[in-house]
DNA sequence: AAAATGTTTTTTCCCGATAAAAGACATTAC
DNA sequence: GTAATGTCTTTTATCGGGAAAAAACATTTT
C-alpha cells in the first residue's frame, strides 16, 4: 500500500452533505472547484455513490435518489493527511509530558510507531523544523529543543513586533479596500460569540485565528504572514491543552478583540497601537502561565 | 545505489591536508571530533590512507610515510552533498533567466534533470519552501513566486527590523560578553581585507555574513537568528549573480561596517540606529538594483 | 580504570516502485 | 463552438529496501 486515498473519501463526505441541498449535482468539472479536488477523483466519488444507490448517474444526469445516512459516510479518522495524524501523534508525545528539551528524536521509532513509512516522518520533520521547536544535527537525528519559556519569549517578541506592523498598515489601508468588510464581519462574529459565551466559548480559537491572519495580511509581507502560522500551531496545541480558566480567558479576549476592532475602525494609529499592545500583553501572559517549566521565582 | 558515500570523500580530503601537519595522527574518536565524522567514517578514512601507503597504522600508531599528491584527492564534486548539488541546479535555473513568477515546478522533471531520486528533490523543495520563493499547492505541483523586487522588498523589511533590533541589544550585552572579542576580532579582518580590497574583494561575501550573524545573535531569538539563513542564501547566489561594480560595491560595504562596528563599540544606541540605518539603506538599494524586472520608471 | 581499538547493531539517507490523484487529450452532447 | 463527458498520461504521495554513517557494545591496551 502506497498512498491512501483519504482525498477521495473526504471529498466524498463533503459531497454527500451537498446531496441533502440539492436534487440533482452539477457537473463534473464543477464539482471538481467545489470540493477542491480533480475530475478523475470526482469520478471516484460519483461511481460511488451510483453503486451505493445514493444517485442515478448517467452523463450528465446526476439525480439524488436518497438522502445520506450516518452509514454512509466514511469514518473521520481515514479522512487525515498523514501529514495531520504524524504532526497529531507527534504533538502528543511533546505535551504529554516526557518530553526534556535535548532529547534525541528518532525518525525510525517514530515511524514504527505511528505505523508510518520514515519518509513521511522526515518530510514532517523537516517541515515542523521552521516552528523552532527541533533542530536537525547533520548525518544524524533531531534534537527536540522543547516548548519552554525561553521558547515562548522568542515566539511573541516575533508576534508582538509583526502585529504591531501589520495593525499600523491596516490603519493605513484606503477606505475601499476589502479589509474593511471582513473586519466589519469578524466584528458581527465577536458579537455572537460574546453572547453564546457560556456554551460556545471553544469556538473562540478558530474566531481568534481569523482575526489576527486578517490583521497580518495587511503586512502584505511573505514573511510576516507566513510567521503566523507558528503562532497558529502552537496556540492549537496550547488550547487543546490548557484548559484552565478556558471561559474567563477567551471573555476578556473578546473584549479585547472588541475594543482593537473599533480602535482600527478609528483609523487612529494611537489607539490601535494601545490596544494591540494591551491585548497581546495579555495573550503572552496566557501562554506564559500555560507552561509550567521555568517559572522563577519573584523576589 | 542508495547513498552516496560523501561523507567519507570529503573527510577524507580535510584528512589529507591534516597530514601535512604532523607526523602522527591522534586517536580515534580524536580525530572523529577533528572532522566532524563517527568512528566508523574515520576507520573508513585510516583504511584507505594505509592501503594507498600514506600511512601505516597498526592499533594506536598511525605514523605518516608520505606527503599527499594531489592525485590522492577526492574529486571535490564527489565531496558536495546531495542538498548542495540539489540546491545549485535548481538556482541556476531560477536565476539563469527562464524562471517566470507564476510557474509550475516538476519534481520528476527536476530529479530526471539532475539525476537524483524524487525523495530528495521533495525534500529539498520543503527545506527550501521558508525562504519564500516557492509555494505548495496541496496535492499538486509547487509553483514558482520568483525572485521579485517585491520579494526583495519584503525579506529586507524583516531585515532591518530585525537587526536593529539585534544590534540595539548588542549594545546593551555586558563588557565581559564574548561577543566583544569576536566584534574586535572582526574588525581587524575588515582592516586586512580593505587594504587588499584590490585583490581579495570576492572575499567580502563570506566577511560580511559572519559580521551580520554576529550582530543577530545579539538578539538570543531564534527566529531573527534562524532568518538571517534567507538573507544569507539570497546574498549568497546573489554575490555570484550580479558581479557588476563589484569591487566599489564591496568597498563601500566594507566602510560602513567599520563605521558601524565603531558605533557598536560606543556603545551609543543613536550612533548605532544610525550606521545600521544607513549600511541596511545602501545595501538594499544594492539587491534591488540587480533585479532587472519591475524598474519602474521614475518621473 | 580510563581510553583506546575491535565488532555489531541501529539509524539515516536515498533510490526505485506503485497506487492515488491530477492533468491532458479525445470525443461527444447541447 | 463551448462545455461537458470519456479515456489516457503524468505527477505526487508513500512505502520498503539497501548502502553509508552513526552509535552502541565488547575487548584490549596502557
Amino acid at each position: 500500500m502506497s498512498k491512501s486515498n483519504n482525498v477521495y473519501k473526504d471529498a466524498y463526505n463533503r459531497c454527500l452533505r451537498l446531496l441533502g441541498e440539492t436534487r440533482n449535482l452539477p457537473s463534473e468539472p464543477e464539482l471538481g472547484t467545489l470540493l477542491g479536488v480533480s475530475r478523475t477523483t470526482v469520478r471516484s466519488i460519483l461511481t460511488r455513490m451510483e453503486e451505493t444507490g445514493l444517485i442515478a448517474w448517467a452523463k450528465r444526469s446526476k439525480t439524488v435518489l436518497r438522502d445520506p445516512t450516518p452509514e454512509d459516510f466514511f469514518p473521520e479518522e481515514e479522512t487525515d493527511t498523514l501529514a495531520e495524524i504524524i504532526e497529531r501523534s507527534f504533538m502528543r508525545r511533546l505535551l504529554a509530558g516526557g518530553a526534556e528539551a535535548g532529547m534525541q528524536i528518532n525518525e525510525l521509532e517514530l515511524a514504527r510507531e505511528i505505523g508510518v513509512g520514515t519518509t513521511s516522518v522526515r518530510e514532517f520533520l523537516i517541515r515542523f523544523s521552521r516552528f523552532g521547536l527541533i533542530e536537525k544535527r547533520r548525518n544524524s537525528h533531531w534534537v527536540l529543543k522543547g516548548f519552554t519559556r525561553a521558547f515562548a519569549l522568542e515566539l511573541t517578541e516575533i508576534r508582538e513586533m509583526f502585529e504591531l506592523r501589520s495593525a499600523a498598515a491596516f490603519v493605513a489601508l484606503p477606505p475601499d479596500s476589502p479589509v474593511w468588510a471582513d473586519l466589519e464581519r469578524l466584528e458581527a462574529e465577536h458579537h455572537v460569540l460574546a453572547g453564546e459565551i457560556a456554551t460556545r466559548f471553544n469556538a473562540f480559537s478558530e474566531l481568534d485565528e481569523r482575526f489576527h491572519r486578517l490583521i497580518h495580511s495587511a503586512s502584505r509581507n511573505r514573511f510576516i504572514v507566513d510567521f503566523y502560522d507558528v503562532i497558529a500551531m502552537i496556540f492549537h496545541y496550547h488550547y487543546q491543552w490548557n484548559k484552565a480558566q478556558e471561559r474567563e480567558r477567551n471573555e476578556v479576549a473578546i473584549g479585547e478583540h472588541l475594543v482593537y476592532i473599533a480602535a482600527l475602525k478609528s483609523r487612529d494609529p494611537g489607539k490601535v497601537d494601545a490596544a494591540c499592545r494591551k491585548h497581546l500583553k495579555s495573550a503572552r501572559q496566557t501562554l506564559l502561565s500555560s507552561i509550567p517549566e521555568g517559572r522563577q521565582p519573584q523576589p
